[in-house]
DNA sequence: AGAAAAAGTTTCCAAAAGGAAACATTATTT
DNA sequence: AAATAATGTTTCCTTTTGGAAACTTTTTCT
């Protein structure tokens, strides 16, 4: 399947595909070394000990007199038993707090398909972690599809009403209905069939 | 509030706490920057010119001769828009795929507090990005919380039935109705009224 | 307070990184 | 296929890093 039939298919991916892009300081490497030998209660020479580095060269490095190696790093890393990520990540990561969006029922953002009809929920916040939306199930037939529906990221799904039958790449059909509920790898290929004699009513919650 | 205390009114949060720690190879530094130049479709002296970096020095890095400096990697990452994980981390993150779990309604796995009757979803499955349950809401009052519930990570409710209110530290109560649905940072305290006859019952999914 | 110990910084030098240019290899053009 | 251009590697040299030890500052003990 091609990238664009499948956003075709699947316009969802669009708006979920806003990454949570891990916030990445260009941190003062020295300061950032100070904090977390301080934090672990670490002396020079007890740092200097553990990652085989020089006392001198600690000093150094976090004094902003050197930059150090790649190697420098690695062994810093090791010693300390931390990851280079974190080396470089500002210690406290941007915890978004305070939004909130509501939609009231049917209030949502329609995006009409040819096999589903959604409603995008809680489009006022952008950078979620999640991209919740109800569908209704149009497709009556596996030839709806041109092939398998695949993305990244896990999805869960709720059935509102109707009864419709889940079809996945490695799995047998199973048919759900009102209450039941499916989590699943969305790059396993899969796609939804309403057999109930109303098209099937779903919430769908994507996570990449 | 406690954490302790946070826990015992918030069951689920043992649960979805299942970290997803991002995957850090120790790579060999030289193979990935030439992937990313390659992916890039740059020359060493494109490269070169981006980052500011000597042609000489980039093939060195390349070839595992030389161990760049912090500088020098600063440098790389500038040139070559990436950010300093992306230089570690390795290309292809570790894609679960193939897995599903289906809950089927009201079979669930129970967890009841004294404010909420929680049904955890899809607990076959760990290592989630998000945790799915269905919740009755007991609690009728203000009062049933000790304080604001509040924890990491984000979260969406929609209202599979009943109504209720929803409290939250920085808008003012909100009262939502079968269909309507939240999305909020659930670092910022909230709490949920029943306010129908019958205590309502929602879809909660959290991610963090 | 003074002595002793511990922690951190600076100096000095060997080892390694980084750049300019020569060299080698691969692709492109005539 | 030879000539040319482009890309990548190696050499040579300067600059910087990293380590041992001297030195300074801070803390602890008498």
């Amino acid at each position: 399947m091609s990238d664009h039939k499948q956003h075709d298919i699947y316009p969802s991916m669009t708006i979920s595909t806003e990454q949570q892009t891990q916030k990445i300081a260009p941190i003062k490497l020295g300061e950032r070394l100070k904090e977390i030998r301080t934090s672990l209660g670490l002396t020079l020479e007890e740092a200097s000990q553990k990652t085989g580095l020089a006392r001198s060269t600690l000093s150094k490095i976090e004094n902003e007199q050197i930059s150090p190696t790649y190697q420098a790093m690695q062994k810093l890393t090791n010693g300390l038993q931390i990851n280079i990520p974190q080396l470089f990540a500002a210690p406290k990561q941007v915890n978004t707090t305070g939004r909130r969006d509501i939609t009231r029922n049917d209030e949502g953002k329609a995006h009409p398909t040819s096999t589903y009809e959604h409603e995008l929920l809680a489009t006022q916040l952008t950078n979620k972690k999640m991209m919740p939306f109800k569908s209704l199930i149009r497709a009556r037939d596996f030839d709806a599809y041109a092939d398998w529906i695949r993305h990244d990221g896990e999805e869960f799904l709720l059935v509102l009403s109707g009864e419709l039958t889940f079809f996945s790449e490695y799995y047998e059909p199973v048919n759900l209905s009102e209450g039941d509920s499916v989590y699943y790898d969305a790059n396993m290929g899969h796609m939804l069939i309403s057999v109930s004699e109303e098209d099937a009513s779903i919430l769908w919650v994507t996570a990449s």
